[in-house]
DNA sequence: AAATCGGGGTA
DNA sequence: TACCCAGATTT
C-alpha cells in the first residue's frame, strides 16, 4: 500500500521532536496519551514535564495523593483524566506488580484507557498493529477517502477504525500510527491545508472533488446552556476564608472552589443581599457584602456557558473551620477561580 | 445513541 | 462565532 509508505515516509522526515519520542516506557507513553487527550501538544507539553518531573516513576505516582495530582493537572481539563490517571497507578503498582500490561485487550480494562489510548500504548510500547483513531486519523481518511460518514456516529467510529485496522503498516505500527496522526496535525491540518505540498494529494479523493472544507464530517453539538455561578469570597479578620471540595458528580469533581450559589438569572447587588441572607453561612452572622465584577465573567465550557460573580463576604468570625488565606494557592481549583485568586487582593 | 466532561487556540 | 484538539465514560 503506498498510503501506509508514503505516511511513514513523510513522518521521517517531518516529526517534530517531542519528549515522549525519546522512550518507549510504558509509563511515559500512558502518561502522554492520557494528557494528550482532546489537548493539543502545545498545551500538554509543560504537564507532561511536570508530572515526570514530580512523579519520576508509576510507583510515586501511586503513593502520591489525589489531590497533589489535581493540583498539578490544575489548568488542563477534563480532571477525570486526572481521577482515573491516579486511579489506574494505584491499581498497576498494587495488583500489577508495577508492570504495565502488554496487550491492547489487557490495557483497554484499565481506567481512563478506552480504544485510543490501548492502541497507542500497544503499537507504540509493545508493537501490536492495533491501529490509532483521534481527530488527526478521522480527518485524513475521510479526506483521502472521500468518506462523508459522521465521524461521531457509531456507524463512523466502528468504520474509520476498521479502515485504519486495515491500512496499518503491520511490520510497523508504531511509525504508521505516529505518522498518521502528525500527518493530521501538521499537513492535513482542519482549515486552509497547503494541500499543493501534500505528498498524497496525486490520489486524495477529497482534493480531487474539492471537498476538503468539507470534511471530515461530524454531528453538530448540542447548544451549551447558561448557568448563573454566584461565588461567595468570605475573608475573616484573622485571614481566612472557605473553600470547599466539589464532591457532587459532574464538572470540576473533586476540585475545590468558594462557597457556591447558582441562580436562575444574573443577580445585582441588593436582590442577591437579599438572597443570601438566610445562607447557614451567614445565619446571625454580621457581614459587609461587595461584588467584585460588576459584568459576569463568561466561562465557557463543551456543554455550559458559566456567568460568573464573585462577592466578596466580610466578617469577624466564620462559622467554619475555615481555610487560611495564605495557603489556598495550594488547592486545585478550576481556572475560573484560579484566575479570579491571581488578581484579586485579599 | 446521545450527553457530558475543560480550557486554549484558530480563522 | 464556530470549530478543533494524540477521547473516555456515563446516561
Amino acid at each position: 500500500m503506498q498510503f501506509s509508505k508514503t505516511l511513514i515516509n513523510w513522518y521521517s522526515i517531518n516529526k517534530r521532536s517531542l519528549p515522549w519520542r525519546q522512550t518507549k516506557e510504558p509509563y511515559c507513553i500512558w502518561l502522554s496519551e492520557i494528557i494528550l487527550q482532546q489537548t493539543q501538544v502545545k498545551q500538554g507539553l509543560p504537564y507532561y514535564e511536570t508530572f515526570l518531573r514530580a512523579f519520576p516513576t508509576v510507583f510515586q505516582l501511586a503513593n502520591a495523593n489525589e489531590s497533589k495530582v489535581l493540583k498539578l493537572w490544575q489548568g488542563l481539563g477534563y480532571y477525570s483524566r486526572a481521577r482515573n490517571l491516579h486511579a489506574t497507578a494505584m491499581y498497576i503498582v498494587n495488583e500489577l506488580n508495577g508492570e504495565f500490561p502488554k496487550t491492547y485487550k489487557e490495557l483497554i480494562k484499565l481506567k481512563g484507557i478506552g480504544d485510543y489510548t490501548a492502541s497507542a500504548i500497544a503499537s507504540i510500547c509493545f508493537n501490536e498493529p492495533t491501529a490509532v483513531v483521534d481527530g488527526n486519523v478521522y480527518r485524513v481518511l475521510s479526506r483521502y477517502f472521500g468518506i462523508d460518514t459522521p465521524i461521531n456516529s457509531t456507524k463512523g467510529i466502528k468504520e474509520f477504525k476498521s479502515l485504519a485496522q486495515e491500512l496499518i503498516d503491520k511490520k510497523k505500527p508504531a511509525e504508521f500510527n505516529q505518522a498518521i496522526m502528525e500527518f493530521g496535525a501538521i499537513q492535513c491540518r482542519p482549515q486552509n491545508p497547503d494541500c499543493e505540498i501534500c505528498p498524497l494529494n496525486i490520489s486524495c479523493l477529497a482534493l480531487k472533488q474539492k471537498r476538503i472544507s468539507q470534511l471530515p464530517v461530524k454531528i453538530k453539538a448540542v447548544k451549551a446552556k447558561k448557568k448563573y455561578f454566584n461565588f461567595l469570597v468570605f475573608i475573616s479578620e484573622d485571614g481566612k476564608t472557605i473553600l470547599k471540595q466539589r464532591k457532587t458528580r459532574g464538572i470540576w469533581q473533586n476540585l475545590y472552589q468558594f462557597p457556591l450559589i447558582e441562580t436562575k438569572s444574573e443577580m445585582d447587588f441588593d436582590n442577591f443581599k437579599n438572597h443570601i441572607k438566610n445562607h447557614k453561612l451567614l445565619e446571625n452572622v454580621s457581614f459587609e457584602l461587595s461584588l467584585y465584577n460588576e459584568k459576569s465573567l463568561v466561562h465557557k465550557l463543551s456543554h455550559q456557558h458559566l456567568y460568573t460573580k464573585f462577592w466578596i463576604v466580610h466578617v469577624k468570625n466564620l462559622k467554619t473551620e475555615g481555610t487560611a488565606i495564605n495557603t489556598i494557592k495550594d488547592y486545585a481549583v478550576p481556572i475560573l477561580i484560579g484566575n479570579f485568586i491571581e488578581s484579586f487582593i485579599f
